[in-house]
DNA sequence: ACCGGCATGTCAAAATGCTGACATGGAGAA
DNA sequence: TTCTCCATGTCAGCATTTTGACATGCCGGT
């Protein structure tokens, strides 16, 4: 009597390396080491990059606002917004105009640092998309996009 | 002259969203949030589900196996596995019969507590994966296949 | 037999991330 | 206005994970 009945597989599957999920991870994990590996070359952690992209595209965002784009916590992102400042790539004012909001932007030193390392990490994101179909592209990025909205909606 | 020479994307992305690492980091972000949450309330963590899982299947896997099945260092995954032991919930010789790998099994309560996280695992899976069309789950699993290998062959 | 390479388990230290908690500022309802 | 709700920034404590290093045991060629 200790488990009268079997959980219903997600889908056929021989073993857990047929699961989406255990995929997912495995890719996603591929993906960090080899980011890691090329940004240390350029002095810069993951979300520390992270942080950069996204401010070199939409500067003035808040801690808040960054922590939700790189999937980490207000405070995590504080943490690795106060190396980016002591290492000179962002700026940060000490008292909000209005509001709570601190808001972010890049020093050219920053911006400099982020062009630099963007060249390694887009070629790897090169080596990684070589790897498919090119005509399969945009269903993988649609459905990696629904499998998000089907998790947090 | 700062930068002369743009960077030329991976492919035809408007902003930092559309990038495949971006998304399959999303998309990786929301299990384990999902996962995290589902677990917490059978007492489990993402890792400690992991090689919980892998031992069912293959019982006896050493700890080295674990890490590499988990994407972890061999040192945090000594840290799950003490903390499964610790539970009840695997056993562990103190020595090696042979060589200096140590065989883990579950215990009739590890498999008991897996059968039920399973079920909460499972569920969320069914959840991700209701939002891909069914005909495209080959294709995506291929794919992140594909992806993995081109990032580490 | 010997030795060099390699995988494993483990210790120590540091970095990283999260949970819980609290104070502040703003928006909107009563 | 006043009050309630929500988002933000931040502090403290804890958990997790990684890097670096070292000792042990096997397996290959020499």
């Amino acid at each position: 009597m200790e488990n009268p009945t079997p959980v219903p597989p997600p889908h056929a599957a021989k073993d857990v390396t047929e699961h989406v999920g255990y995929r997912l991870k495995r890719a996603s994990a591929a993906l960090r080491n080899a980011m890691d590996r090329a940004l240390r070359e350029h002095g810069l952690t993951v979300p520390q990059y992270s942080c950069l992209e996204l401010l070199d595209e939409q500067p003035g965002l808040s801690n808040a606002d960054l922590a939700r784009g790189t999937f980490v916590t207000r405070q995590s992102a504080n943490v690795v917004l106060r190396g980016l400042k002591d290492a000179g790539l962002i700026t940060r004012p000490a008292t909000a105009a209005q509001g709570r909001a601190l808001p972010v932007h890049l020093t050219s030193a920053g911006r400099e640092r982020l062009h630099l390392a963007r060249r390694a990490v887009y070629s790897i994101e090169v080596r990684m998309i070589g790897g498919v179909p090119a005509d399969r592209l945009p269903a993988l990025l649609s459905d990696l996009d629904a499998m998000t909205e089907a998790l947090d909606g």
